[in-house]
DNA sequence: CTTCCTTTGCAAAACGTTTTGGGTTGGTGT
DNA sequence: ACACCAACCCAAAACGTTTTGCAAAGGAAG
């Protein structure tokens, strides 16, 4: 490794002081360098390929530049993916950078990865969640900026961001009622959390103000995977007046839903439209027909978390906020028309 | 924030100066210090609550604990997360932490992510891949620590870590055998890279070992998703003497394939067996019946890539080596014994 | 009692920045 | 010619550690 070159150097080279590089380099609005200095530091600085120091300018400023992310899980699903990314692209639009950190569940190693980010001096820390959930936050991140990711937590003081899970199903089932259906059938979760609760009242919502009447038979509940979905759905399916169309809690219950009305002998969509949540690519992509979705905005929600602690850290004293982040309708090709009765 | 406690707080608590205490803490073995005095300073530190300070112990020891992690792309697949995931688990068994940067095909972008992690000191970067390919390694990380992970480059000197595509097409194929397919197709992939060829090879290898006569009309060759495998796997599927067995390339094709023998009205596994490759569980899992397949590596891919990357950076000089992973088989339910003819 | 180790602890320098309080230069008003 | 002021630049201190070179204390050998 070649030594690396240092602001010394640089300002031997320019033929002045460090003090003077320092000025010419960081702070634009002073008026202590010429401009015309500035000018020839920057150029000198360049031509030597000169990088500041992080952990030397941390140091000093007690601004590490640096952002934790903690997150529960990473690996099952394509969203971790995304909210990281989103992270990284605000983090990296204002100068920062992020430390990504993840737990599991086990919160002994919570408590040491988020002391690791303390003790790597990060500005601040984004407690991320891989779905929409209820948390309370770790005592040791009172009193240091903190944003929560798909997740909120009872004290108002925090800022948060998650899915607008009502307007979520509202938009999945608006799409269907578009198109004419008027027998719904809605397959939910049974968990007890977020999204079970607010995609129920949002598909009831939707309902109520096309003024359709709700058939409390085509609302069936069962564990929200694919073979959840499928079992629910062939119920559901079976039924005498069955609906004509099917809002599904996530894509996976939608897999379900299409691999029932395969085993039924109903085409998708002439006979019966699947929409869906999450536009999880790998399975909406793949499914035959394409499956019509609402997107979870992950990428977005990302973004958000750390323009929101990046601004609670320059300025801080605005009052936290919770956000809740539109579900945008991605179309394939589940949803047509409902058959002729 | 309450003043952070620092090493001189420590050291006055305990009474004794912060060289004690430096040495107290950090260097185990010296003798510079009375066992009696170590103990008495490590409870003290730890009573206060005492984390060092990692920018300014970077600072001066030229080393800051992170490692970087370059990637192309996070997003589409879990299978970032996996690889993110090892390289963590793996960096803070070792008291390191890791800082994740993606710039997807932007290479100015990653010019200036790369630089970003200079500026923040990484000790050594792992140059990730989505996707097991050749790759050339950007200028500015030369004389740094370097590991590829899923990726390989033509310099002998860098160490890398990729799937073995061999191992895991024999091992796909040999689960087929292993129950009596002797008529066993695949459906290869068209793109010119690594797992094109390494898993034909595979596939013509295990074959062979087990003195099965390959026929030409049991390749084909299609786009790798699901659309492809569904094209690719009728035209196979509708053959006058079909294969009972499918080797597919990917788990995205073998969907493909379920939905071209759902079409054709063969049932899994007991008119025809399916193997994939990816382990997928989002597809894998919810396919139905679930679908066997091999696992890539990825967790243990980033495990062995920072593994590594660390042992060059504590003892350096061990000559670079091109590791290959092992990748596992995980049964599910798509493979029986093949029809009686 | 002196000398010489050994053991233990301390003060200070160094890492690469930023920023404060002065200092130097050269020009302007009287 | 004198004081004064702007404009520019510099030396030095500080951030929180680690480590080096010394010094003090205590014990053993002569």
């Amino acid at each position: 490794m070649t030594t690396r070159v240092g602001i010394r150097e640089v300002a031997r080279a320019a033929g002045v002081s460090v003090t003077t590089v320092s000025h010419a380099l960081n702070d634009a609005t002073s008026f202590r360098v010429k401009a015309e200095t500035r000018q020839h530091v920057r150029e000198v600085a360049r031509n030597l390929g000169y990088a500041p120091n992080r952990l030397a300018s941390g140091l000093r400023n007690q601004r590490s530049q640096i952002l934790g992310l903690v997150s529960d899980e990473i690996t099952t699903t394509p969203f971790a993916g995304a909210m990281i990314r989103g992270a990284q692209d605000a983090a990296y639009e204002r100068g920062y950078v992020v430390m990504v950190v993840n737990s599991g569940l086990d919160t002994e190693l919570e408590h040491r990865e988020i002391s690791m980010l303390q003790q790597h001096q990060v500005d601040g820390v984004v407690y991320a969640r891989l779905y929409h959930q209820g948390v309370q936050l770790p005592q040791e991140l009172a009193g240091m900026p903190t944003v929560l990711l798909d997740a909120v937590t009872d004290d108002a003081a925090i800022s948060s961001v998650v899915p607008d899970e009502v307007n979520a199903a509202e938009t999945a089932v608006e799409a269907l009622i578009r198109v004419g259906h008027t027998r719904i059938g809605m397959i939910n979760n049974v968990d007890d959390i977020p999204a079970t609760h607010g995609r129920f009242d949002g598909f009831r919502n939707a309902l109520r103000r096309h003024g359709i009447e709700r058939d409390p038979r085509h609302l069936v509940i069962g564990v929200a995977d694919t073979a959840g979905g499928r079992e629910t759905a062939l119920d559901l399916l079976s039924q005498p007046d069955r609906p004509t169309a099917l809002f599904c809690f996530s894509d996976r219950v939608a897999m379900g839903a299409y691999q029932a009305a395969t085993a039924l002998g109903l085409r998708i969509p002439e006979d019966i439209s699947i929409v869906g949540v999450d536009n999880l690519e790998l399975i909406a992509d793949a499914l035959w027909p394409g499956l019509t979705t609402v997107a979870l905005p992950h990428y977005e929600m990302g973004r958000w978390a750390v323009h929101r602690i990046l601004d609670d850290i320059e300025n801080p004293g605005r009052p936290a906020e919770q956000a809740r982040l539109a579900c945008p309708l991605i179309e394939r090709g589940s949803v047509g028309p409902p058959p002729p009765s």
